[in-house]
Formats: structure tokens, sequence, C-alpha cells
RNA sequence: GCGCCCAUCGUCUAGCGGUCCAGGACAUCGCCCUUUCACGGCGGAAACACGGGUUCGAUUCCCGUUGGGCGCGCCA
């Protein structure tokens, strides 16, 4: 039984797209790759930017991908947890009361950058005497609380970026709590984490220098032993080349959901867009689970293209089986003996699954036929062979026809798909001529929407 | 500004000193198949950012330049 245990932990404040799916694809199929736990735990730890409706649509787009959690978690309801961590950290001497208001703050970064040094916090508040600090908190002041960082050089091998370091001196001491007493994202992730028994943390590389940091809070709180294994995924870029943030809503889940893009070619382009493995249709996650490989994903920012994304749809919805969109058919009531045989001869013609419903139509319901030369079809509707009708009907009629009218080529062809159909292109006819039946076809012949 | 990371066809990438006049996939172009579209098959065009080193020999190692990304919040 193996104990691996991953976490998607995204903040409310935002729907979720193509680069958050990403993130989320990525532990999800780590974790059932090796028979592992995926928790969605959602980081609402802002009460000011977090919304209900985030968490629904969020579960419901992971939904929709395919992404099924093991568990669901709110931080915001485990306080108790984050308290007893920041106690722990007091006793230890870890965290220290600060006073500086945000625009102090500001003003010293500032001041730093000017004078070309890194604007790192200054510890001053670490010099407060108790006279001061009380002089202080007298006049009104509420102070918030920062932890005290190692300064060292936090170490670690990752998962996709092998040997990283980061020198926690170049590092300001992270603000904990804040001056209303809530936690910011750093406690309660950590603590968190060693709760929950996180193994494995896969995230994108935005959070690199974060890493260090919370290294040493997991050590301060006592988990140095059992840290969990970073691994840093590069960032998606759009074909622009602006970053892929909760901002760019042309390429969120739910839109491209909207637009008849298949939920298998997201994932696939996800997962496998920037990573050395190539981009291809799949029929399941399990197959793109078996495909992919954290350390085949690269360093650099890669760009992700939606046009790509269309005929990856396309292609993906080519290769599916009637057992893989039975449901889905079923929803559109294509149902019954024909069903199958009906997918099996449409899918490598359709753009988007809806084009199926169209063409369930013209097997399945009247349709305006569309008259090119009347009285060859005349001649073509006398001569359809009696039911029953198996796959070689076309041939046989087609060739019958070929004989009677000397016809040939598109002249034979193409007013029997007008006529059929209704349509200039499509799937072939021998496959469809079948699933129309006689009835439907000799009435279309001539010229009857049928 | 400071720190870290990165730099190969249009795009995603393989390449870990000679096997590379650089390989694959998608896109693109041409041909074939086909009544049409799609699929499929075959073939073509297309890249090592720049400058210094190191070396008998650099796409591959080192330095610099340029370019890009990330981080530097009482956001997550």
């Amino acid at each position: 039984m193996s104990s691996l245990i991953v976490r998607f932990a995204p903040s409310p404040t935002g729907h979720v797209h193509i680069g958050n799916a990403r993130t989320a694809l990525l532990n999800y199929l780590f974790a059932k790759k090796h028979r592992g736990l995926f928790i969605l735990r959602f980081d609402d730890t802002d009460a000011e930017r977090s919304k209900e409706a985030f968490v629904q649509a969020i579960e419901a787009d992971l939904n929709w991908l395919g992404v099924k959690p093991d568990a669901v978690l709110r931080q915001s309801q485990r306080l108790a947890l984050h308290s007893a961590a920041a106690h722990r950290l007091q006793e230890a001497g870890r965290l220290y009361p600060c006073y500086e208001t945000p625009e102090e703050l500001e003003r010293k970064r500032k001041r730093l950058q000017a004078r070309g040094l890194p604007p790192v916090y200054d510890r001053a508040a670490l010099a407060l005497t108790a006279s001061e600090r009380a002089r202080l908190e007298a006049s009104g002041r509420k102070p918030h609380w920062r932890f005290k960082l190692d300064h060292r050089i936090v170490r670690w091998n990752d998962l996709v970026r092998g040997e990283c370091h980061i020198n926690c001196a170049s590092l300001s001491d992270p603000v904990l709590v804040r001056e209303d007493g809530t936690y910011l994202y750093t406690l309660p992730s950590v603590a968190d984490d060693i709760d929950q028994k996180v193994s494995h943390i896969i995230r994108g590389e935005d959070h690199v220098t974060n890493t260090a940091v919370q290294i040493e809070l997991f050590e301060a709180l006592g988990a140095g032993q059992r840290l969990p294994a970073f691994g840093h995924h590069n960032l998606l870029f759009s074909a622009t080349g602006e970053g892929l943030s909760k901002r760019s809503g042309a390429l969120s889940i739910g839109s491209l959901r909207e637009e008849g893009i298949e939920p298998l070619a997201v994932a696939a382009a996800a997962v496998l867009t920037g990573s050395s493995a190539t981009v291809h249709p799949v029929v399941s996650l399990c197959e793109l689970k078996a495909n992919f490989d954290l350390g085949e994903i690269s360093r650099t920012q890669a760009r992700f293209d939606p046009a790509e994304l269309a005929t990856l749809s396309a292609r993906t919805l080519h290769g599916l089986s009637f057992e893989a969109v039975r449901e889905r058919l079923a929803a559109h009531d294509i149902t019954g003996r024909k069903a199958e045989p009906f997918w099996l001869a449409v899918r490598g013609n359709l753009s988007t699954f809806l084009d199926a419903v169209g063409w369930w139509r013209v097997v399945e319901a009247a349709i305006e036929p569309r008259i090119e030369e009347a009285e060859f079809l005349a001649q073509a509707r006398d001569k359809l062979p009696e039911e029953p009708w198996d796959e070689g009907i076309w041939a046989r009629w087609t060739k019958a026809l070929k004989e009677a009218t000397g016809r040939k080529g598109r002249a034979l062809f193409h007013p029997l798909r007008l006529a059929l159909t209704g349509r200039e292109d499509g799937p072939e006819l021998a496959a469809l001529l079948p699933l129309i039946g006689r009835a439907r076809a000799a009435a279309r012949l001539s010229g009857h929407a049928a």
C-alpha cells in the first residue's frame, strides 16, 4: 500500500483555466499512476476574494476533465490546526510581531530598490524593545507576525527541475498572520500539508522561491523528517506570449467546454504541451497517465496554441469508441440498435461532438433533400433494392445504376449524396445508407422531405 | 533594480564533444487514395540567439551579451 498523497490547492478566486487545469491534471495523474490519493483543497484563507460560486465552478470544471478528488477540503474550516501551528512557532521563537503599516513597508521597499538593493524586509521589528512595543500597542497599533527565517541555503531535489537551491538570506521574513489575526496562505498551506500527510507537492514554477520558506516552515513545525518531495512544472503562455493567468478568460475550461472542445483533448494538450512527449490524441485519462512523466517536463516556458486544440479535439473524437460516448449520445436521444453503427460511421467526420446530432437527423429524422437531377434520381429510386439491407447495399445499388445510366464518378455520386443527405460532404454513404433505410431514401430521392 | 531559471524548425521538443550538412510531433506545401469533406499513405520546405573562450573537434562545456520567464505582497 502506497502512502503517496498529492493535493491541488486552488484559491476560489477565479475559474479554472488551462494553466490551472494542467497543475490539477499533473497532480491527479501522478497520484493515480502511483496508486496514491488526490486531495482537492480550497485555499480560501482570503475571505475577501474567495467566493462560493468559484468553489462550485472549480469542482464542476475538474469533474468535466475527469479529475475526481478522493477528498475535498477547505482551509477556512481548519482554523484550529493553523492556530496550533502558529503557537508552536511562537514558542519556538520563530514568530515575531511587526508594527509597520503597509505604506511604511512600501516606502522601505522603494528605498532599497532605488539603491540597487533587493527589497527585503530589514527585520526592524526584531530590534524593538518591550517598552517600544508596548508604546506602539498603546497608540492603537496592532501587530502582524512574521516567520523568522534561518538565513541559510535551502536545497531540494526537484521532481522536474533537478537540484535546486535558494539562499534564504535574500528573502524577506514572510508575514504569516495578518493584523486582524487571520492567516496568510503560507502557514495554513504547510500546516495542512503536514496534517494531511501530503507526500508530493506538484505545482507551477512560480512557487520555487516559496519552497525554501516552506521547507523551513516544515522543519520549524517538526516535520523536517517527513518533508514532501517538490516538483515545479513550467508555466504555459498564450500564443501571443502573455502568461496564462486567471485573467485570460478565453482559455478557461468553461469556455473551452462551450466551444465544444473534448475534455480529453484539453487534458492531453494541458499535460503534454511543454514536455518532450508529443501532443497526441488519447482515448482515456488512463492512457494519458501511462504516457506522462514529470521528468519529461521542460524547464522553459511553453506557448499554448488554442488553434491546435481544435484539431486535437477533432482527432480525439475520431478515435473514441462507441462505449466511450454511449452516454453522451444517449443524452441527445441517440440510442437503440442504430446508435453504434451510426457512431462508427460518422465519428471520422466530426469536428465537435455536437456535429453528430446533425448527422443523426440525417439518418433518423426528416430532412429536406437537395435535388440536382430529378430524372436520374427517380431512376435511382426505382432501382433501390428491397430490404433487408446490409453494408453491401450501397455498392450493389450504385453498380446497378452505373450500368443502367452510364454515369460514373462525380456525376453518379454527387446527386445521390445531395438528395440522400442534403449536404455536399460527409461520411461514406456506404455506411450511411443502411442507416437511412429504404423508405426514407426513396422519399428523398423523389424530392420529398423525409 | 536584486535573486533564481531558461534559450534548437512557425509551435512543442530530441540532442547530454565527433554518430547532426541536427531527429520527431503539430501546423504548412506537394503527390497518392477518394463522388465530396475528413481519415490514411508518401514526399518537401523549415531551427542550433550573438560574441568570446576550452578542445584536434562544439548544438553539446565555460564566460559575457542579448532576449524571455519566475520571484521579490498584511495575494494565493
